[in-house]
DNA sequence: TCTAGATTCATACGGTTGTTTGAAACAACT
DNA sequence: AGTTGTTTCAAACAACCGTATGAATCTAGA
């Protein structure tokens, strides 16, 4: 049975116990194939343990599912409101939109231009929000809702006069697009293609900067 | 084995065929649960036949899949151009973009109305945005591209000095906005919590055609 | 009415799934 | 050494999967 966990080694720098190495192992297979799409056997084959592990360390398989989902939405969440804060701290008074629009872009998509860890990421995002597999709102609760504080917080502080309502369409609307350039640049041979080019860096930047900027400005009236 | 097509009952009003109550029981299934999540048995049984019709009617799972996406598609693109064509017809030379960002947002965002239907369709393809399970480059080709071809034809009427490749960004930026609500309003009780009101109607379509106009003519210098 | 082809059906096959089990291996303490 | 509790392991379990098969059923044309 899954006991209380007590540490065996209690501080020594050995290989990753198995217990990490089946979140790491399992969070590029959920990614890529699913939740439903990976089997226990090829995460803890990817892992090098034995099959039985997941239902030891974990109660089950959709335990550990949940684990690198928490894990993630974690880290994604400090990341984005640190870089927001940081902005608005380090520009002071001086702060304008394009200058936090900029910055919460390069933040967000700053994952994306590595290829290797920041598909993960999204891909394992996306599938979350099609078919959650975590309790409901969790996504709500622990990404949507703080980075949205954070950065209504900060737009307010450039435009006193935003009503909140508005601000938070507006940042939906920037978060939608910065969400659809992830979603496109995964698609498959989207390099080539028509479509492809329009999601270059730094070009696309510069046009959501410029987009939104003025989309901000028409919404305070 | 699958022979060729050959209709069996001349002109006659019966029940749909197999094959359509095949089509139609598996898009909700496939919508809901996924390609891999959703199995033949589930299907057969709810569009009430034998389990081998499947693969007697369609040449396996993956077949039948694949119509099912390539249906919709189908239809989905012709509403989308033809509301773009009708507006701008209507319109005639008074054309403004108010009026065709309004007119496309609706169409867009017409079918979730109709809370069981267009569910359905979305996840459907956001699905399949996801984990493609049609041959590469079929929804670039059958969806976005030709939509893409349509809006900006239209947008350079009324901005003739607009930049293809502007245009096409600005147009990526409109519909990852209403992309953004329909993922929004379809995640699990999004009417309550804070940002459930953001997307309420109309006011959402009000923001966006808004924050679009002011973003496409920032965009024109 | 008879026949040929199209369609349905119940059933079976091989393979994979998540989970369980009981024994073996391991580390730490008396 | 001996004991105890944690962790790993190979093997097996029942359930489900997509597909294949051959007989039964149905429809249309001769």
């Amino acid at each position: 049975m899954p006991p209380v966990r007590r540490p065996r080694r209690p501080s020594q720098d050995r290989e990753p116990e198995t217990l990490d190495r089946l979140l790491d192992a399992a969070e590029p297979l959920f990614a890529a194939r699913g939740y439903g799409g990976t089997s226990v056997r090829a995460i803890t084959a990817a892992a090098g343990c034995n099959l039985a592990a997941v239902n030891y360390h974990f109660r089950g398989k959709a335990s550990l599912y949940r684990e690198v989902i928490r894990r993630r939405l974690r880290a994604m969440r400090e990341q984005r409101i640190a870089s927001i804060v940081r902005t608005m701290s380090e520009a002071g008074r001086s702060a304008d939109v394009e200058l936090l629009l900029r910055s919460f872009t390069l933040a967000f998509l700053e994952p994306h231009l590595d290829e290797s860890k920041g598909r993960v990421l999204i891909q394992l995002m996306s599938r979350e929000m099609i078919e959650p597999h975590v309790p409901p709102h969790t996504f709500e609760k622990e990404m949507i809702e703080p980075v949205q504080m954070a950065l209504t917080r900060a737009l307010r502080t450039i435009y006193p006069r935003l009503e909140a309502r508005v601000a938070r369409r507006c940042i939906h609307s920037i978060i939608a697009q910065l969400a659809h350039v992830v979603q496109m640049r995964r698609m498959p041979g989207f390099e080539r293609g028509t479509c492809g080019a329009d999601f270059k860096f730094p070009g696309v930047v510069d046009h959501i900067v410029r987009f939104s900027a003025a989309g901000l400005r028409a919404s305070l009236s």
